[in-house]
DNA sequence: CCATTTTGTTTACAACAGTAATCATCCATT
DNA sequence: AATGGATGATTACTGTTGTAAACAAAATGG
């Protein structure tokens, strides 16, 4: 079980593959191609080192690889969600949110969103 | 105006002097001495790194540096916040803000406030 | 069948990051 | 004045990251 350490370059590979699993390399890349200016070679270059950091795994289809995540999303995202908590608020979660709320541009149906997650929150007083 | 791009070892020196700037090396390496294991030769590393990045500056007094912050907290801590959220979240607010009060214990103060500031942002509709 | 394209593997290379040790100074203490 | 600690500067070394090119093998189009 390495520790997945997933870069930012490599976390766009893994978002596309969280989102299209199982899926190939050109998939992917054709996917990337959207958003971003790296070249083929260098999107396969991710792919590798995410193989061998043990988030993705594959399978062979024929002369080509499916590509699935072997670690989940929820996983991840937690793990670099604590990470960065821990590093830039000192992990406070409350000034955390003050800033992300501050800095973000919401929708009235996700503020409702929120407010009903913390009335949860606040229901279940943990 | 170098781009500050600071590491997470950076952060936990950067979050230092935030809190006790102007402040000296032994100062800042006393600091961190209660939470990490870094030895003094580490920190002072990190200490001319950041001054090379731009994130610090010195002045001198007497045989020492006293250091203080050539960015504020609130301007880094939204480019990495920005950063962040484009990573993992792909630049999506409402998911992130779902995280991490999912992820977070607020006491019923933290609660309140926050609900405050969704208020405030409905109201302003931005 | 042969050339081209596709797909995967290997190699490259500079910058940044983590983690220090060593070296040179200067100040303070004996 | 000589020495030992504090302080800053320089050097070091490994691993990671961003960014790819080169190479090899297989498939595909003509």
């Amino acid at each position: 079980m390495t520790r997945p350490d997933i870069s930012n370059a490599e976390w766009q590979v893994m978002n596309v593959v969280w989102d299209i699993q199982p899926t190939t390399a050109s998939k992917i890349i054709q996917q990337l191609a959207k958003t971003k200016e790296w070249t083929p070679a260098t999107i396969r270059t991710f792919l590798h080192r995410l193989v061998k950091k043990g988030a993705l795994t594959y399978e062979e289809d024929g002369n080509r690889y499916l590509y699935r995540a072997a670690v989940t999303r929820r996983a991840t995202v937690k793990l670099a969600g604590r990470s960065f908590l821990s590093s830039v608020f000192s992990g406070q979660s409350a000034p955390l949110l003050t800033h992300f709320v501050k800095d973000s541009k919401l929708s009235a149906a996700e503020i409702k969103n929120l407010r009903a997650l913390l009335d949860d929150k606040e229901a279940k007083d943990d």
